[in-house]
DNA sequence: CTGATTTGACCTAC
DNA sequence: GTAGGTCAAATCAG
């Protein structure tokens, strides 16, 4: 049963890290399609795993316990799960996102006393862990201890940086992040440039991350992350759109730890009463998968639009908020193309699609 | 005018 | 003492 949970969350895992680096992957088409698969072959085994019954009451234990965690912000239990997950696919570091998107690590305080001991503590700074922000009480003083503390909580990404425009760009990843500094480091070629979430003041939110070049490949940056985002708020979101901010002490695990809302596959992606009638995620995300689960086959030339509006139809693919998920898959894998030109397909045909839902609506 | 970036100086763990 | 991380004033950009 953990087996299932952790290769849900895996798949989930991956597919948000897809959607993270989806800017930067124009040219990383096979990466793209690897990481596909992956995403596919993770539900598909679970699939196989359950019997339907199970399988339902599983996926809303994983994606409610995702939804809760935070995607994209590894739990010590989460990353457990996820690692029992590559196991049972059999993936070691060789998975496609070991190539682009890869987790190269994730260390935790793991038992060492980080808190205590000789450290020097100052007043005037603010907690660097979310939960320390989250037990925050006006008045209070910290201690403070740098560099041991870092190495808590540090999620090291490998991620594609852009080979064309701005190369200095640093990997989007759905939140938005303000430059405090950057340093020369010793033994790198390249300086390293610190990051720390925009709404650190507003929120005291403690999220930081890194980017470095690596010495050897230009055209790859290494993220490291520390810090989970409690402002909860997407860099897509308009200031009309964000939240006041939260009183600390008051902020519940689901509020604080939910996923940007904007992504298409951070949304909508919640259990209803009408799971029995509606596909599952896998279903939507591989209905154009051959064998990879018993729902629509690549022979359905109907996308999730076409099935009218999200009308349910007995065999039709039945979640219209997955529009732009369909339409992804549809110019990836049956277009028959081998151009490099798949992103734009793709990115246009969301476009289109969604002006075209948003006009329909009006 | 406001918010982001740059960059030299400062702080702290090792 | 050194190196990594952060601060904050100056500067830039929208």
């Amino acid at each position: 049963m953990e087996e299932n949970r952790g290769l849900i969350l895996y798949g989930c895992k991956l597919a948000k890290d897809l959607e993270e680096n989806l800017p930067n992957l124009a040219n990383h088409r096979d990466f793209f399609l690897r990481s596909c698969d992956e995403i596919i072959m993770a539900f598909s085994r679970v699939k196989e795993r359950l019997s339907h019954e199970v399988f339902h009451r599983q996926l809303d234990i994983g994606i409610q316990e995702w939804l809760r965690s935070g995607a994209g912000t590894s739990t010590d239990s989460q990353a457990m799960n996820l690692l029992n997950a590559q196991a049972i696919l059999g993936h070691s570091s060789s998975s496609a996102f070991s190539h682009g998107l890869e987790l190269i690590g994730h260390e935790t305080a793991g038992g060492r006393d980080l808190e205590g001991g000789a450290d020097r503590w100052r007043g005037d700074r603010v907690p660097e862990k979310p939960t320390d922000a989250l037990n925050l009480s006006p008045g209070t003083s910290f201690k403070r201890c740098r560099r041991r503390k870092d190495e808590a909580d540090k999620i090291v990404r490998r991620v594609p940086a852009p080979r064309m425009g701005n190369l200095d760009l640093p990997p989007e990843d759905g939140f938005t992040w303000r430059k405090y500094g950057q340093k020369e480091i010793l033994g790198c070629k390249h300086p390293r440039s610190y990051y720390r979430c925009t709404h650190q003041k507003l929120y005291q939110c403690p999220a930081k991350k890194q980017v470095q070049r690596l010495n050897d490949d230009f055209y790859t940056f290494e993220v490291t992350y520390r810090g989970n985002h409690i402002c909860n708020i997407p860099s897509t979101a308009t200031s009309a759109t964000i939240p006041p901010p939260i009183e600390h002490g008051t902020v519940s695990q689901t509020t604080a730890m939910q996923p940007p809302v904007s992504h298409w596959l951070s949304i909508e992606v919640k259990p209803s009463p009408q799971v029995e009638a509606t596909p599952s995620i896998l279903d939507t995300l591989a209905f154009r998968y051959p064998g990879t689960t018993g729902g629509a086959g690549p022979s359905s030339s109907s996308n999730i639009a076409a099935s009218g509006g999200g009308s349910a139809g007995p065999s039709g693919p039945r979640f219209p908020d997955y529009q732009p998920v369909a339409d992804f898959a549809d110019v990836m894998f049956n277009s028959g193309s081998s151009s490099n030109n798949s992103m734009e397909l793709i990115f246009s045909s969301i476009d289109e699609n969604w002006d075209n839902a948003r006009a329909k609506k009006h």
